[in-house]
DNA sequence: AATCTCCATTTCGTATACAATCTGTAGGCA
DNA sequence: TGCCTACAGATTGTATACGAAATGGAGATT
């Protein structure tokens, strides 16, 4: 493997170069849970880490930031996003009306040689699953969701997809608590099956079905640990 | 009327400041058809333009960019956006997926209060439609239907719609192509009607309709003239 | 000992300077 | 005349410098 397993390029609205590089970087390092919700990102351990200057560290955590996963703080800097419990259910619950809709456009759409590179995610999340790397599996499993939307061949629903995946990556980081392994690759395999007789009804059934399956698996009770905002604290009810 | 009628705010992910301020009002201006897509938005005249410098226009047009408004091409600067007939197909696709549901859930959330900022954008849509100022008409109707999800109380299809609703208003500047009067009028009044006595299952109906009347008002021919590029002209079949 | 005030440090916000790139035009050459 | 090349202008890309805001700690005060 060389370089981005999670190869889920294409949603930075930003021209290439160095800035959009370091984008790709920081966010696979977040999708593989190799850096916590809620660590500093500042502007200038990015630009010494990546060799450039803050103008364009700036520029990459702006981007980021505009998918959520970062959150830029005036005067404070930038952090990895924390989600919270309510962008949490509404994460998923966006996801829940979208993917079923990209699952059926994609079986329609589907080629043999769509069904290998989903074939090649599927199997590649089991063998870092086997390896105890979590982190990458997540990974793979989120590049497994997006190639469905790529094939679904939409690119505003696949854009749109993408920043919740990888929201979602941040939201299983905090919130994940079933310890059972082999998490999602049952339904994983249920959509190939489908998508290979490009069985749309059964794939958008499935995929419905995925997303409850992932929204229960989280841990998503007030747990009154959960730093809210003073606010948020005093917000009359 | 004071500030920006289609006070569309809350969708750019950057921290209040100057350039907030700057995105905010390219923003206005664009959706009120007050810029034609494809201008040229050079950092120096933007920057002169609001009075900062440099640094801070380029803020603001990158994060435009990220929701779509703006297209940056690298050493060329900052354009805005002229979507394609595709983009354009997928944009109102989404949105038929989107603001059904968003419809359903306001009408279950909608409170007499809420009613009362609904009406009050049909009327100002009404009233500037009557001065013949067309710009202004679409970005209330805009505005009209990203209240419907801040109704709806769900943050992140709202950030969605945004964009999406923000991109609407470029499609048609360039398709559209109904030149009877009142194109949208009955559908938001239909629509305030079942939300009135929170009737959700029309709610969702009537905006499902009312998605299917705006895309077919658009002329989305494949007329030659638009300026495809180089490369897609000259793609191989 | 606890608290308050002030200052030093760190980090971000903004402006500016310089380098790189692209575009258009004028001049030279076949 | 037609075409290629080279230069000039304009615009963006990047780095750096300086100012502003927030944080944390030392010292003074009660």
């Amino acid at each position: 493997m060389t370089i981005a397993p999670a190869d889920l390029r294409g949603s930075f609205s930003l021209p290439p170069g160095k800035a959009l590089d370091i984008c790709h970087q920081l966010e696979a390092a977040i999708l593989q849970h190799r850096m916590q919700p809620g660590m500093k990102l500042a502007e200038d351990e990015v630009g010494e880490l990546f060799g450039v200057s803050r103008t364009v560290a700036r520029t990459a955590l702006q981007a980021l930031a505009h998918g959520g996963l970062v959150t830029i703080e005036r005067n404070r800097g930038a952090f990895v996003s924390r989600p919270t419990i309510r962008e949490a259910h509404e994460v998923f619950e966006a996801r829940a009306l979208i993917e079923p809709r990209i699952a059926r456009m994609a079986a329609r759409a589907m080629t043999p040689d769509h069904l290998k590179v989903l074939q090649g995610h599927v199997d590649a999340e089991h063998e870092v699953t086997a390896q105890g790397d979590m982190g990458m599996a997540l990974a793979h499993s989120g590049a497994f969701h997006l190639s469905i939307a790529d094939i679904a061949d939409q690119a505003i629903l696949t854009q749109i997809l993408h920043t919740l995946v990888s929201r979602s990556s941040l939201i299983i980081a905090l919130y994940w608590h079933r310890r059972d392994t082999g998490c999602e690759s049952h339904s994983h395999h249920a959509l190939l099956k489908a998508f290979s007789v490009r069985d749309e009804n059964a794939a958008e059934e499935i995929m419905k079905s995925h997303m409850v399956d992932l929204h229960s698996g989280l841990d998503l009770r007030d747990r009154s640990e959960s730093h809210r905002s003073l606010a948020d604290v005093f917000a009359k009810p």
